[in-house]
DNA sequence: TTCAATTAGTTGCCATAGCAACTATTGCTA
DNA sequence: TAGCAATAGTTGCTATGGCAACTAATTGAA
């Protein structure tokens, strides 16, 4: 490994896509008045796939921190977008599922969501995106 | 391009992979009690390289709001470990550049970042990071 | 030359990220 | 079965990210 590959800052262009990728769903969620965040977005997708189950299971999921999952579900309870259901075989698990409205505001983005997928990848390949997923797996498995 | 390809949360992992790098790189540098953030080692990075510049350059050169910057700036001043100076020219204008402490921190934190870096790159070629950092160009030049 | 537009930077606000400490509940074991 | 460990979730604190609104200074054009 070449010391001119070692210095690269290999972190920092990941960091400068995701943050533009982020930005640009965020003011195209905005431009259509969805009142909803990326991050949002993200819970509500899963929510919609995986129906009923709780703020760990989403946590790991989505690969956030389960204290920063407990605040967006909060936020989404109070534009009641998702909905609590505290189990009753275990009192200290709280299922989440869509409320109707969450359903409907899944349907809503769902159609900008892959309109903006197929703009990302634009001039790519699926190759490339199979490139791209494998070293992010690696990279992924590398780290301790 | 296939459905399947898509549908795929393309930046899911891109946001997954870059967090569990930042948590590693911090934890590292706690354990070395070296108190600084990676985004604070992004910055000191950047003025160890570019020496006296401003905020609005930082901005640029980390692909960071120029909000956040001099909220990082604050921080590393408090730590002494960078110093403003007034520009005469343009009085709008305020240049940064590292302490002596600044350039020691540099120095101390340096090694830890190139070993990091192997790391996150083991079992992965040269090809593959020039594959990634091509794909990531693409992406984000795709992004309007 | 004067005044509006632009530029550099800061502050306020809200959202996300992660750690530590906390409550409540459940499971395990001596 | 008593009590400790583990688990689910919340709250407090600090840092980063981005937008809007603000001040101060500079530039540009009538």
């Amino acid at each position: 490994m070449h010391e001119s590959f070692v210095s690269n800052p290999s972190f920092f262009k990941l960091d400068a896509t995701l943050k533009k990728i982020k930005n640009y769903w965020q003011k195209s969620f905005d431009a259509r008045g969805l009142d909803i965040t990326v991050d949002q977005w993200l819970l509500i997708e899963n929510l919609y796939k995986h129906k009923r189950i709780t703020h760990n299971e989403l946590a790991r999921l989505t690969s956030k921190d389960i204290t920063t999952v407990s605040r967006i579900i909060e936020l989404l309870v109070r534009k009641e977008l998702v909905e609590r259901q505290g189990s009753t075989d275990d009192r200290r698990k709280v299922f989440l599922q869509l409320t109707p409205e969450g359903v409907n505001k899944y349907k809503e983005v769902r159609p900008l969501v892959l309109e903006m997928r197929e703009i990302g990848w634009k001039n790519l390949t699926e190759g490339d995106f199979q490139e791209m997923t494998r070293i992010l797996d690696v990279i992924y498995s590398n780290i301790p």
